[in-house]
This record gives C-alpha cells, structure tokens and sequence, in this order.
RNA sequence: GGAGAGGUGCCUGAGUGGAUUAAAGGGAUGGUUUCGAAAACCAUUGUGAAGAAAUUCACCGUGAGUUCGAAUCUCACUCUCUCCGCCA
C-alpha cells in the first residue's frame, strides 16, 4: 500500500509503474472515488460537530421542554447524516479494496520487460562442471539411488507429491542447519513460523487480495502461507519499534505451501515445482531509508550468495525486470542455480525490497531518537528451499558411477561424504 | 468439545449513559535543587484526519445496533486467561 497523499501528488508514476509491471490499475478511478470520499468526510465532521454542539446543549438544558425542541432539531439533521454515513461506508469500502491493489514504483535500475526472459544477468560464481559420461537428471539419479519416491509420493499426496528418504532427507535437515548457522551468525534472529494463518498476515504482506487462487485455504477460513516471510512480517504487525533495534533480522523456517494454479503445465516432473517444501528465509525490517534498504538488499542477497558457494553450486544473479516485479516489490533479484540436465540455471532464491508497502498495511513503525514515530521498510530473501537446491545439489555432483559427492560444508552435518547405492 | 472470566493510554489499573477522549500509580521527557548524581518537588507526556491558523472530527480489541448522546447498554466476531474433557 502507498501513501494516498504521493498518489495523489504523483498519480503519472503510479500509471507507469502499472505499465511497467504489466499490472491493470486505473489511478485515475482511484482518485475519483478519493477525492469524492473526502469531500464527503468533511460534511460529515462538520455535521457532527453540530450535533456534538447540541449534544452538549441538551446536557445543560434547563427545561424539559428546551430538550424536547432540541431533540427535536437535531432528528432532522440526524435523517441526513444517516443517508451520509451509509454512502460514506460504500464509499470508503471502495477506497481500502482499490488501495490495496496500487503498485509500487519499480526503482530506476530495474529493466523493462515483460516476462523472466528480460531478466538481466548481473554475475555468475563457479565452474559449470563438464561430464565426460552421459548425465542423468535429478530424477533418475535420485530414483537409482532410492532417495527419493515420486510414485508413492503422488500416491499419497497426489500431482507434485514426494517423499524423501534416506540421505535425500538427512541432507535436507543438513542444509537447514548449515543456513541457520550462517545466518544466525550475521545476527539474523532464527524462528520456526506458522504456516496456517489468518487472512490479515496475507493481506499484509500483499499476497492478498491479488494472488487469491495461488493460496491453499482451509475449512475454517485459514490460509496456507507460502513462505514465512508472511508470519514474520505480521509478528510485529501494529508495533512501533525502536530505532536502536533497527535492522531487526529474522531467519525464518517453516513449511511452505503453494497451489501452484498459475503453471499446470511447467515443471510437473521432479521436485522443481511441488505444492509443500521446506524454506529458510530471511526477513529484515529496517529504517525509513532509501539507501539502508538498498545496502541491506545487497546484503541479504551475498548472504545467499554465500550459502550456495558453501554448497559449491554454481549459480548466477539476475536483476528481475518490471514485468516479472511482484505488486509491492521495487527491485528484485532472483538467484539461479545450475541444472546440468536442464543445461540451465533455474530460480533458487528470490531477494527484494518494499520501502513501506508492506509495513504500511501491517502498521509497523519506529520510534527515531528524535521522537518522530516513521514506517519502517521491509526486505526479504530467500535462505534456502529444500527440496528444490536438491536439483543442482545432486546433479552437478553426480560422478560416472552413479553416487554423487557431498559438499564438504555438510560434512560436519552428516555422517558420510557421498551417497552410493 | 463443555463451563466461566476478561480485552481501557508506554506499563499496571479505575471507570455501568453526558465533565479539557479517561481517576490513580509507575515509566519517560524537561525544569528546580546539587560540585555531580540520587531523592524530593513542579511541569509535560496518545494516534490519525481536515485546516494558513484558531480550531474541528475520529479512535477505550474489531464490526454492527439501541440512544439526542456509548469506554459504559445489546448482538456478532476476534484474541487472552482459568477449569473440565481429548490429545503429540
């Protein structure tokens, strides 16, 4: 959510913004309903300031008589104020449901495009390795060495179903622990999150009202998040902060869900795309500062960096462009890493930064030394998503027998050094 | 699942129809005092909206209702706590 006064003042950005990102919003609508919404308001106020006036006037009446003709004055204007409120209420419901849908401004240093394809490269780490023996992908690699099972995966859990066994699943809390121990010692604060929670921490972080159907809701009206940046962001929804405790850094784990309706057809073998993972995820409230947030964003995003390296993946950093920009994100870099089969790299993290979009629709503030009371900005990254940097994690160290070599970062976590059959 | 109690400001907590939005205490900030501090005393101390300003309006968990008038009465929702039952 924007500010309503730069809105008004800027309405121009707020039409390029919504052509850049390839998202329909009519500002112009918005205002209309605004401007009548206020003037509205004013008749109100000052409506009520007489009836408060006469209010104030029966209390202090004398007679039972001069109440009586001032209660009776004021059922007049009380017909009118009625018909007022109910047209304001409409009024106003209009103006929250459009507010919610007005799209951050891209920052200047993100290309336009419309789709991942205009992506732009900004550095690649490692070597992409060379196989002089015929590579299998994740899939087969992983059902030759019975880690992990897909048919009773899809069995049990239906399409995108899986089950991880043996040293897939050892692995897996491995990585966990090798992120948590990396982020938790740059002083991300480390927290296991709820995945079932209510619409408001949806709304919050801006997935609701756009992204309804890619969400999983429950029987009783709860919601599935996709990621625990939606529980962290809303802990400390309605709080002011103190600016001493800023940036105040969580390092999230949680169960993550995704309907996935968007993209039936894309990815439907493997572990690429499935509705339930596992993330470790970064989430950083900071001050009210353009330039914090922009050295914070970079910061979060070589701690991912980071996390790979020690993975000994090689992966490259893409500077998403406008059409591939979320409604609150300002700038976006998605972290790609290399899938020999695939002979490409495939999106493992996801790092941006919101000014106050998101804080302002959770109302999270600070306090600055000098007493004034600001939105803070938020930012988020992804830390790891298992099982998907399973992909390259298998595949870029299979060797010609079939086993595939451990990344020495976790062999302090594990109890072998490579998976054979 | 059953029974009950409750949600008031930065905190504790009073307030069952009208008083500068809210008693009292604590905290915080400023001042007096002091070599300095503590203590004591005095003062200040919510947020948002409209306006050049005076000022006005809204807000006591959320939403509706009753009333000329609601923190206070009614209903729904939500959250917290206590007890019983069930349970990893």
């Amino acid at each position: 959510m924007l500010d309503i006064k730069f809105i008004r003042d800027y309405p121009g950005l707020i039409k390029e913004a919504s052509r850049k990102k390839k998202i329909k919003f009519d500002v112009e609508y918005l205002l209309d309903v605004d401007r009548k919404r206020k003037e509205l308001m004013k008749l109100i106020e000052e409506l009520n300031a007489i009836k408060n006036q006469a209010n104030k006037r029966i209390q202090l009446a004398e007679s039972e008589e001069a109440r009586k003709t001032i209660i009776a004055q004021m059922r007049e204007l009380d017909v009118n104020s009625d018909m007022q409120n109910k047209e304001f209420k409409k009024l106003d419901e209009e103006f929250k449901r459009l507010m919610l849908l007005v799209p951050n401004i891209p920052d200047e240093s993100v290309p336009e495009g419309d789709s991942d394809l205009d992506n732009v490269e900004i550095r690649k780490w490692g070597k992409i390795p060379e196989f002089n023996f015929p590579i299998k992908d994740h899939i087969e690699l992983a059902k030759d060495l019975d880690i992990i099972d897909f048919e009773r995966g899809s069995e049990v859990a239906g399409f995108r179903g899986y089950f991880l066994k043996k040293q897939a699943a050892l692995i897996c809390m491995a990585i966990w622990h090798y992120t948590t121990d990396i982020l938790s010692k740059k002083g991300f604060i480390p927290m296991i999150t709820p995945s079932l929670v209510k619409e408001e921490a949806l709304r919050g972080t801006g997935y609701l009202p756009q992204q309804e159907d890619e969400v999983y809701r429950a029987t009783d009206g709860m919601y599935l998040a996709g990621t625990s940046e939606v529980p962290i962001m809303s802990y400390h929804a309605g709080e002011t902060l103190k600016e001493e405790d800023l940036p105040l850094k969580y390092t999230g784990f949680s169960s993550c869900f995704r309907t996935e309706v968007g993209s039936y057809g894309k990815d439907t073998q493997g572990i690429f795309r499935v509705h339930e993972f596992m993330k470790i995820e970064q989430v950083v409230l900071c001050e009210n500062n353009k330039e914090e947030s922009i050295r914070l964003h970079e910061e979060i995003t070589r701690n991912a960096e980071e996390i790979l390296q020690g993975l000994e993946i090689p992966y490259h950093v893409v500077l998403n462009c406008t059409g591939d920009l979320g409604l609150g994100q300002v700038k976006k870099y998605d972290i790609e890493a290399w899938v020999p089969s695939q002979k490409k790299y495939r999106e493992t993290h996801s790092s941006s930064y919101f000014f106050d979009f998101q804080t302002r629709r959770l109302n999270i503030k600070y306090k600055t030394n000098q007493g004034e009371t600001k939105l803070a900005y938020s930012l988020n990254n992804t830390g790891i998503a298992t099982p998907r940097v399973l992909i390259p994690l298998l595949e870029n160290n299979q060797q010609k027998d079939g086993s595939i070599k451990i990344p020495k970062a976790l062999h302090k976590y594990l109890g072998f050094k490579e998976i054979k059959k």
